[in-house]
DNA sequence: GTCTATATAGCGATAGAC
DNA sequence: GTCTATCGCTATATAGAC
């Protein structure tokens, strides 16, 4: 609503820029990376109608026509940043080292991971920025989709199916399997900070939302072979 | 920012009641409703910063000034638009008639219908149009969730909390399970449609999905007795 | 190649005429 | 009470100087 007002924020750290020139004489200098990291800051903070271009190049310490001059227009800053951002978030691997020990505490160690991911407020900031852009062309959101939560959910899906080889789950249909786990793990706290609510759960909260979602999963999807022989 | 001064949303009973509904020249006549759904119907479709007051004013067939005499300014008229949105959108009761027949066919036919409504085109349009609205003032938000899912959400916790009670679900805690049922059913599907992603379902699929739900659903906390009983 | 200054356009909100 | 015309402001994108 009222125009996005931000000052030089107070990151000094960050700002390792001598006036070296270096490189800078032919061609482009860090200066396309600068802009890069500040559309990405700022689009991430107030949205695509949020941020102008100006505010872009004060962020970057550059003028707004270097904006201009490394990409054509605003849409094309935003396609980039939203691409990059799309790569950089992902985890190499995040099922890779849950391998051993019992079935629950693997799950349990995969839940907490992933919940902490997806309800951090980079994701919630990319999947508000997501949900902003209207119908627009219709083929970034795609892009993100495939980029980050369906490839995150393949993963686990293969996760699941090498457990069900091994007899340690019974699934049938292990692509839906994994949906519902992500769905259920993301929950009521994701679909609210999603819509803007502010919600906060502490460590005991969030623990017995993970344990509650994997309770739910196991008594879902765990062999029956076991109260079968527990019953007589 | 601040709450309408006048609450002007829904026409009181014992406020002005002109019975002269002649052209309107002692107040407002029915402009008012048509600068209402005419916000609505542009807000839902392109966003906040999306629609123009000139846009409103001339789906309305009204001008500009007519519409700021209505509404002090554009934060007021969305406020407004949001608030009558939610309360429209709430079916009356949705669980009142499914206290008959098997509890699957029961759970199926709820599930149905819940599904139906958050993944219809202005359910979808809705939940985009408060994530795009970024942590404004965030009481706006709140009040959609309120006024929308934790209702429809509570609903079904007393229908579940009924169907404890009778003895034929076991469920510890109520709410929670609830939640799990609604996050279970919006799915992967409303995920990607909030995003932006286009994904077709035809009947077949939405069966699947809706079974499967119940399945999972009944699964994790139908009462075991049932099982011991059916098994051998 | 980069910065200062500017053209152009659109939106929100308002002042006066019927 | 409603419409036509307008102000003030901001944002996108560009033209010329170092």
């Amino acid at each position: 609503m009222a125009a996005a007002r931000h000052p030089p924020s107070t990151a000094p750290a960050g700002k390792a820029r001598p006036p070296r020139p270096g490189p800078g004489r032919p061609k482009d200098p860090g200066k396309r990376q600068a802009v890069f990291a500040a559309a990405k800051r700022l689009f991430l903070l107030h949205g695509y109608d949020g941020v102008s271009m100006e505010a872009i190049a004060a962020e970057a310490g550059v003028s707004k026509l270097t904006v201009y001059s490394h990409f054509r227009d605003k849409e094309a800053l935003f396609g980039a940043t939203i691409r990059a951002k799309c790569e950089e978030m992902l985890p190499p691997t995040l099922f890779q080292a849950a391998g051993k020990g019992p079935l629950q505490r693997q799950l349990t160690g995969i839940a907490r991971a992933f919940f902490a991911l997806v309800t951090s407020p980079e994701a919630i900031a990319m999947h508000r920025l997501m949900s902003a852009q209207g119908s627009g062309d219709g083929r970034l959101p795609q892009m993100f989709w495939e980029a980050g939560p369906q490839r995150l959910q393949q993963g686990f899906a293969q996760y699941l199916q090498a457990r069900v080889d091994a007899g340690q789950l019974a699934i049938g249909d292990v692509a839906r399997a994994a949906s519902q786990f992500f769905c259920l793990l993301k929950g009521e706290t994701h679909a609210r900070l999603s819509c803007g609510c502010a919600v906060t759960l502490d460590h005991r909260q969030i623990d017995a939302h993970v344990r509650a979602t994997v309770a739910m999963f196991l008594r879902a999807y765990a062999p029956v072979d076991d109260s079968r022989r527990r019953k007589p």
